[in-house]
RNA sequence: GGCCCAGUGGCUCAGUUGGUUAGAGCGCCGGCCUGUCACGCCGGAGGUCGAGGGUUCGAGUCCCUUCUGGGUCGCCA
């Protein structure tokens, strides 16, 4: 069945025979999408990964002997044609294709390869089960949407790079078995054989080594590279992901957003031919919370928060007034157009908010005719529902849906139900491309499971310099030099201005609870470094995937990682993770003990 | 770990109130066909209805358990 390519040598891709090679020989090689055999003559539609061009087999061209093989051909065969470019007459030229004006007449054929017949079709949007496609992830990435989502992901890391090396960058890489780092999330281990019961991690992310970077005057430093992270994981998830990293020095947070806005702008100009307009916006964190209840806003469209706690402190409603007082708050959401949901849908949106820590969502309907529809209004005034309608921009048709909780709950419930609104509405166009950099995040958040702070965005993050004193006193009003740049409601990146003064780096781990001496075990290397002059530095990481996922239009990571992983974290193609051999834990001094997980 | 959705020929799906021998499109196999490109025409093969248990005279359909995949909350400095 398989021949042998001896002697012929492709002259080009499918799609790079043109118009201009009429007439001359060409040579092609790739997988039969599609056999025609109409008896005399044979359709065999040729695609590598440029594209699709057509092949005709005749016997008068290609001899009696070959054309019985050509009609052995099956869909995914791997073959060699050599043969004729010719111009198709007017009524057979195929407009969907980009070869379609010509093609390529046989007169020799070689069959490098067969193939059984694939679990399912290669076409593009192709609707087959996720695990099967992962499964076959090899057959998956021959469709051409796949592909091209391939190739779109090296022309952003063609580009990146190309930025940034012009712009005086170093690509250094750091480290894959390092140290595990105790703050952030799970690490996955590896065992070291040569130090037994000794474990590596693999890098969270290059942090501390960029800093060290930075530190030994390497000034401008990049890498596009893995991360691992072993938590749960979702449609923008995955265990394993790529960063592309950057830090730099003598920087302030304005340098370093600078720099990347430069950055997006060729990177948006050079994928996708978008001019993205800049400066990109800024918001503040708390800003972003108070205006979309996200810390990564979706700035595509409106339908933002409204705070209502004013006017609702002292009505006779006891939710409302009850969540104002405890510190709480009452904000809204105009649901602009949507006053004629059925009832069955405002539950299930009730519903909805639930999964987001609320207890129940009140709303006022504003019929067509200016009556209102609603459980709550009896316990308000006319002037508090005339306010709030007012400070809404209630109109007819119009539902205005509340939160009434804490802040937090309010923010994270409305947030999620602000964008639930979105996709009903059909607002979130993913042909537009919407920046913000959020700024000023917290320093810290409080964990009520370790029950003392952590940092919000790492230890090693710089507090505003106006903040510094509440350190001490009250080190959740602290804000931090970190930015997240977040497109269309995903954030893509983040970075941070570091800590470079040793007492201030002291003085963070305090604040997250570390006495000196645990600090010392953990990062001693890097206080110790500290003690040898530091640079001022900061810098910033993109979740490439993220970045290529939006760019693609696509509603996962997996759609542009090439061989992902599932929810599970295993792999469908290669069953990993798997057990070993007895022999390799014993070279580890490991054995499997596995203890009873308890149940709850 | 919680909640939600899906699982029926190779693929994508339909399958009524629980009732005859479980259907369709695509794909696959065979035959015919010299201008097709969603080729056409004729014929054919292909099913443990994810798995196990239960209710029933009777289960693809109802109940329980479980597996697989997806979404999400928790988690993700």
């Amino acid at each position: 069945m398989s021949e042998s390519m001896k002697g012929l040598k492709r002259s080009h891709y499918c799609t790079c025979v043109t118009p201009d090679q009429i007439d001359q020989e060409v040579t092609v090689m790739g997988w039969v999408q599609k056999r025609r055999d109409l008896g005399g003559v044979i359709f065999l539609d040729l695609r590598d990964r440029t594209g699709i061009l057509q092949v005709v087999i005749d016997q008068s061209s290609i001899g009696e002997e070959s054309f019985i093989k050509a009609e052995s051909i099956r869909t995914e065969f791997v073959v060699a044609i050599k043969g004729l470019v010719e111009k198709r007459s007017n009524e057979t030229v195929n407009p969907n294709l980009k070869t379609g004006t010509i093609e390529v007449r046989a007169y020799e054929l070689r069959l490098l390869s067969g193939a059984e017949t694939t679990p399912f079709q290669i076409e593009e949007n192709s609707d087959v089960r996720e695990d099967l496609r992962l499964k076959y992830r090899y057959l998956d990435l021959r469709r051409p949407d796949l592909q091209r989502n391939m190739m779109l992901r090296h022309k952003v890391a063609a580009s990146v790079r190309e930025f940034l090396n012009h712009d005086g960058f170093l690509e250094i890489e750091t480290p894959m078995l390092t140290k595990s780092t105790p703050e952030g999330a799970r690490d996955y281990l590896v065992p070291s054989r040569v130090n037994p019961g000794n474990f590596y991690a693999l890098p969270q992310s290059p942090q501390i080594f960029k800093q060290l970077l930075m530190l030994s005057g390497y000034d401008k430093y990049y890498q596009i590279t893995k991360c691992f992270r072993d938590e749960d994981l979702r449609a923008d998830r995955q265990p394993e992901f790529t960063q592309i990293d950057m830090e730099l020095s003598f920087v302030d947070e304005d340098d370093v957003i600078g720099v990347n806005e430069r950055l997006l702008h060729k990177l948006f100009k050079d994928a996708l031919d978008i001019e993205i307009h800049l400066p990109i916006k800024r918001i503040t964190y708390k800003e972003a919370m108070e205006r979309f209840g996200s810390d990564k806003p979706d700035m595509r469209f409106g339908l933002e928060l409204v705070d209502c706690s004013d006017l609702v402190a002292d009505c006779g409603f006891k939710v409302f007034s009850e969540a104002v007082a405890t510190g709480g708050s009452v904000r809204a959401i105009n649901g602009k157009t949507l006053g004629d949901l059925p009832r069955r849908q405002i539950d299930a949106l009730t519903e909805y908010v639930k999964g987001y820590g609320a207890k129940g969502m009140a709303y006022i309907v504003i019929n067509e005719d200016g009556s209102l529809k609603s459980a709550i209004t009896k316990f308000l005034s006319e002037e508090v529902v005339a306010e709030i309608i007012k400070r809404l921009d209630g109109q007819p048709g119009d539902i205005i849906m509340f939160g009434a909780d804490t802040n937090d709950v309010v923010f994270q419930s409305l947030g999620a139900l602000r964008l639930e609104l979105a996709r009903r509405l059909d607002l979130l166009k993913k042909d537009e491309f919407d920046f913000v950099w959020v700024t000023q995040f917290p320093l810290l958040e409080w964990s009520a499971e370790q029950k003392r702070h952590v940092a919000k965005h790492h230890p090693f993050t710089m507090p505003m310099e106006e903040d510094l004193h509440l350190l001490d006193t009250d080190p959740s009003k602290v804000r931090a030099q970190a930015y997240d740049i977040c497109l269309n409601g995903n954030e893509i990146g983040g970075g941070s201005v570091r800590i470079y003064q040793r007492d201030v780096q002291e003085k963070m781990f305090e604040a997250l609870g570390f006495t000196k001496e645990e600090a010392y075990e953990r990062f001693g290397f890097l206080l110790d470094a500290f003690k040898y002059g530091v640079p001022p530095h900061g810098g910033l990481a993109y979740g490439l995937d993220r970045i290529v996922m939006l760019m693609a239009q696509a509603d996962s990571i997996r759609e542009v990682i090439a061989f992902p992983k599932v929810k599970d974290a295993s792999c469908p193609m290669t069953n990993a993770p798997g057990q070993v051999e007895e022999k390799q834990l014993d070279e580890l001094n490991l054995k499997v003990d596995l203890i009873e997980l308890e149940t709850e």
